[in-house]
DNA sequence: CTGTTAGCGCTTTCAT
DNA sequence: ATGAAAGCGCTAACAG
């Protein structure tokens, strides 16, 4: 049986209100109260029991972190933990707990992420990697608990959305290997059904058209997975008719590419240019340093934690940010010969 | 205010505590009124309050979960991210809630990490990534808690660890390079003070030592990210005693230290081959292709989870569990000639 | 300043 | 089968 205010009451003689004054260092009880209480809950080992003063006092200082796309994260591949680091510092600076959901890989047998959050009496929650088509998205939408979602746009009443202006991204690069003269552009993409991947396929597609480049067997299907990415270097690799640069929807894919064209003599960026998407750190690092779409995730962390605390605290409305990516131009990317 | 189980009795013309066991189907109340209940509960939109029923219940069915090494993490080149979604999973099974832990990067400012969990009532711990000179040690070693450390050997009544045999992996990477007759072969070291990091950089110098071939200037000190291992690969790039093989203690420096190899125009494995310790998804992907060792992440997850619960459910003493690590034989190794 | 009382929302004896 | 009452550990309003 742990010890209790109650048992600091009978060993001091005081009331437990007053203890319990004396804990939470109240005014309205004298210094000597304070320091003898203080003195024998650290004698007694005493440790406040949270739930019970969250339940008294209607408020559970807890935020709940949902994170999706399990089939990247468990290759450690998921720059949902890109934010993870300073969501943690931000949320501990300001005395919140996180508890950290996992959703069932059964789509059917999965219980409401919303009923999850109102039963542990969250304040307000944090999505990564929602999927675009997840039937609990007009739930969520709906719902009165103060909610962020990344890398997703959705508007609602408690709804804030943070995302990169992946537009603009993938226009960056098509123009920087436009400058490069580059007209013979192949795409992989990432998983359907998230938008960040919608936005910078459809963007690559009207590129494209409007250029009148655009051919079928130009567009790979990726997942965002490294294998995925070697699959689609090897596709491209048989084409007859082959580009002269790949835009991946993300470095992982680039990378995986880069690595398939090399096993098939097909020089990188000699033969073909590579562009990824992501500045992760690890494409600084790789033959040939690869040219990629920056994306501050601490920036966005940190954007994602103010709008939360603004919804939560000052109940102001939800919004949506785009931050602006930046093009990082190193060695993977040529001018056509 | 949410609509609590007083409001349901109210409608129903039931009492507080038929609700409550209507509610949690329990023998003695009638199939009607539960029937009626759970209808009543649905239409009010009523959602169980877990924190006060777990207080009556003095069962928090919550597990602490703490992440160091942020600055590794920072850059989602952290290994722990490599367990996370098979624990989460298996805590999820199991109903049990996880709470995600901060850690001040700030030393001194840190609060007991044991008391964060008894404040909050969790039944068990879980710690990646600790450090060998954590100031907590001793008090985790201590606790009452069901406490699981991955990658660090602790023991004490309630303690379990997981790791992998570390001294195993690096023989195996020696023995192997020694067949392919080298002799000269340098060394990159992560953090100091991580456990895992002492054990292979003791079991590569108690190699080199007996094969009166260890000089300093093999030795580089790296800290496990990509950057550290691209410093020193350019530092051994400049010795005029080059080795012929580097063994890194992670992929990451050891891709990092190819990256700084290939500038120089020193070509892996040809001019010198490079070894590393992981097997990251990507080390796969790169070229040349990383000839690694491998940890099963996966297995480790589930025994952590298995011994956790086997302490919290049954009461049964903590392990010290060894993985056996795997050769993974790949392109950038190759024969002295 | 200090203690008494009430109560957060839920569960569980124990009568009825 | 149902309800009254007590209580989990804590806090806050109010009296004294």
């Amino acid at each position: 049986m742990p010890v209790t205010i109650k048992d600091i009451a009978l060993k001091t003689g005081l009331s437990v209100s007053a203890v319990s004054k004396a804990l939470n260092d109240k005014g309205d009880i004298s210094e000597e109260q304070k320091a003898k209480v203080r003195q024998i809950a650290e004698r007694l080992g005493y440790k406040k029991n949270i739930l019970a003063s969250r339940l008294v006092n209607q408020k559970s200082n807890t935020l709940g972190l949902f994170i999706f796309s399990r089939n990247l994260m468990w290759s450690s591949e998921n720059s949902a933990f890109k934010y993870l680091s300073t969501i943690m510092d931000e949320v501990k600076k300001r005395q919140y707990d996180i508890l950290l959901f996992s959703v069932d890989s059964d789509l059917a047998n999965r219980q409401s992420y919303i009923d999850m959050c109102l039963e542990r009496q969250v304040e307000g929650v944090i999505y990564i990697g929602l999927g675009s088509n997840d039937p609990h998205l007009e739930e969520i939408r709906q719902t009165d608990i103060p909610t962020v979602v990344l890398e997703h746009t959705l508007t609602g009443k408690n709804i804030s959305s943070v995302g990169i202006d992946n537009q603009k991204g993938i226009d960056l690069a098509l123009n920087y290997l436009e400058e490069l003269d580059h007209t013979k552009i192949a795409f992989i993409k990432g998983f359907n059904d998230v938008e960040l991947s919608q936005v910078r396929f459809e963007t690559y597609c009207e590129y494209m058209k409007k250029k009148s480049q655009y051919h079928e067997s130009w567009v790979i299907q990726g997942d965002f997975s490294l294998k995925s990415g070697y699959d689609g270097g090897n596709q491209i690799a048989k084409l007859t008719d082959k580009p002269t640069a790949i835009l991946a929807a993300n470095d992982l894919m680039a990378i995986g590419a880069i690595g398939a064209l090399t096993e098939q003599n097909i020089s990188v960026p000699q033969d073909i240019s590579v562009i990824g998407y992501d500045n992760f750190d690890i494409s600084k690092y790789i033959t040939p340093r690869l040219t990629t779409i920056d994306q501050n995730f601490k920036q966005m962390a940190t954007v994602v934690i103010h709008l939360l605390f603004e919804m939560i605290q000052h109940n102001i409305q939800g919004k949506q940010v785009l931050i602006d990516p930046e093009l990082i131009v190193r060695d993977s990317t040529v001018k056509v010969v």
